[in-house]
DNA sequence: ATGAAAGCGCTAACAG
DNA sequence: CTGTTAGCGCTTTCAT
């Protein structure tokens, strides 16, 4: 039934030898490049598949200069915001005819420099980078420098000579925090995953993300003439723990949060846990809201209000600008121009876990 | 600053001549094999450092037929079922020191084949596979013949020589039944997202999971001395919309059932959505059950019994097994030996959505 | 349109 | 230990 499996996979060579020509008009009618007679081609056809022929894609990429894959290093790909744009750049790519090497980092830089060093060399023709939170881009510039597009998702790097593509959740951050605070909340906790070594002056450059959150609370707070205090933005979420610990912080203490806001889905999920753990009572004495809009959201009780991110499109375009810079090349920004940014606007869906701010606890 | 973007990058032979070595030996020193003298391998890194050298795997791979990189092929990473098994591949994988590939094939056949067939143009040194439902499975036979090795992920093919890792469902099923039927329901309704033109009689081939839910069922159903009937068994919940009718299907008619079970997560959104838009009262009047316990299972109203299956660890099995192939070659399965398999057991997490059958409805 | 020959950047086999 | 010489399988001149 299946033929004998042959040691050696056949090439161009072989095919040329049984087709009666040489090796490079068989290369050509199998590559389809180049010019072939509508005889040879079929001739050359029939015997690459009479051997079972399959082209060897590396020593193609070695001659052409270009490997049709692209590189994506993600901090990590099992929060759902990640998968859903991991899965809209390999559409995107995969239809280009573009293939994708996913680098999983855990948000470790050292793995984020080492990953886009890897790909570089085994020659992807482009890459895609959430960069992790850290104030060395160094490795992004390398990258750059190489001349190989670049292009950042979700984060933006104004040192890097890149283009990025990302949300813009300051106008719904804006209006999510107007809503807490015309419900009268004053004390409200915003809990990021983020380590509290970044908790500094130059957030911006390390996580824009998170700057745009803190920014967009800022300006609603401003603009309703209350201060913000920014003791309630609690860095350090990571893990299960950490965010039951930071929930108790923001919740105890003389001067309590009414109000609790985390900066995506899975550190949600924990602060919900935590909530129910110390029977808190939501919306009445506590409002919730969260950034990425889970598909859980609506099922739980009460509904979550989230602020909706279309990391599809972010993912797609991302993809669609890269691989118009794969096919360009020298088209990609100059190192010394302003970084290109575009970015998709966030919306506020409004559920039912944000209620009035609450008398004195107790 | 930075250096000046060079047009061409450097090579070995780049850093043997301003090393002024041969070009051998500055590959072997910056290759790591063969010997080299410490003051000589001194002089040849620190030409290539001088230089920015980076090997180009590309070439490397060539020469030495290996990549150092797996091919992993799902139906859909952005069901977290999937993303954790990937994240768990790629950890396993970077810490050997391998690269993944990742194809997303949205559990098309054809793309499917395709993927497998790019990977092994492009010479992956091994293939993960969750092969979608499919009666064909030449693409993957072919890929074993190929001789490098290949693992099924979650799924079972008795009509492919690879081994495979996956959940052993079937005592938990059986359990989570027989609470079921200890609950007095008789009718329970299972949702697939699997196409009905997969009912069929060789289901156990077509996707060993669902077949193992259904083996579970009856195997229970039998214990119980219950007849089982099957006119419940209801494929095609591959969106909301088709889930919605699925779920009326159930509940509407002569002998509606009066509990539900979901074969993944994303499904079990779906069908609690519904459940809510019917108004259904759980677990009062309809007990609910789902396969995979995501994270917000214990979250939403009632608790979700769910059973949970340990896809990290098939996921980092699947993958050391592919490695540990990949490094002893000619150690696959003999194509005519019986298919090995590996599996990791599920069990129930019981809690609020299953309660005792209703009487007659309204 | 086809053939011959020269690379791509590296590893590998063989001398010295 | 180091240099020389071949490849790996394909693309790409350059002739013809």
């Amino acid at each position: 039934m299946t033929e004998p499996p042959r040691r050696r996979e056949p090439t161009t060579a072989d095919v040329a030898r049984r087709a009666g020509v040489a090796k490079a008009t068989a290369a050509r009618a199998l590559g389809g490049y180049g010019s072939v007679s509508p005889e040879v081609r079929e001739r050359v056809t029939a015997a690459a598949r009479a051997l079972g022929y399959r082209p060897n894609e590396l020593a193609r990429s070695m001659g052409t200069g270009r490997s049709r894959t692209i590189g994506l290093v993600v901090g990590d790909i099992e929060n759902s915001y990640f998968g859903l744009a991991t899965r809209a750049i390999s559409e995107v790519a995969h239809a280009a005819g573009y293939e994708v090497v996913l680098v999983n980092t855990a948000e470790r830089h050292a793995d984020e420099a080492d990953a886009v060093r890897l790909l570089l060399d085994k020659r992807v023709d482009g890459l895609v980078v959430v960069p992790a939170a850290s104030f060395d881009a160094g490795h992004l510039r390398a990258a750059c420098a190489t001349g190989r597009p670049v292009v950042l998702l979700d984060r933006r790097r104004d040192d890097v000579p890149a283009l990025s593509v990302g949300v813009d959740v300051v106008p719904a951050v804006r209006e999510l925090t107007g809503a807490l605070l015309a419900a009268g909340h004053r004390r409200i906790a915003y809990l990021t995953s983020l380590e509290p070594e970044f908790d500094h002056p130059d957030l911006e450059l390390i996580s824009s993300p998170i700057a745009d959150r803190l920014l967009g609370m800022r300006q609603a707070f401003a603009a309703a003439g209350v201060p913000f205090a920014d003791d309630l933005a609690l860095f350090g979420a990571h893990s299960p723990a950490a965010t039951a610990a930071l929930v108790d912080r923001a919740l105890e203490g003389p001067d309590p949060a009414t109000a609790v806001v985390s900066s995506d889905a899975v550190i949600a999920l924990d602060v919900l846990t935590r909530l129910r753990e110390r029977g808190e009572d939501l919306p009445e004495r506590l409002s919730f809201a969260s950034f990425d809009d889970a598909p859980w959201a609506p099922l739980v009780d009460p509904a979550v209000t989230a602020v909706q991110q279309p990391i599809q499109q972010v993912g797609a375009e991302c993809a669609r600008l890269l691989l118009e810079q794969v096919r360009s090349p020298g088209d990609g920004p100059d190192p010394g121009a302003a970084p290109v940014v575009r970015s998709f606007p966030a919306r506020v869906v409004h559920r039912a876990s944000i209620g009035p701010a609450p008398g004195p606890r107790r």
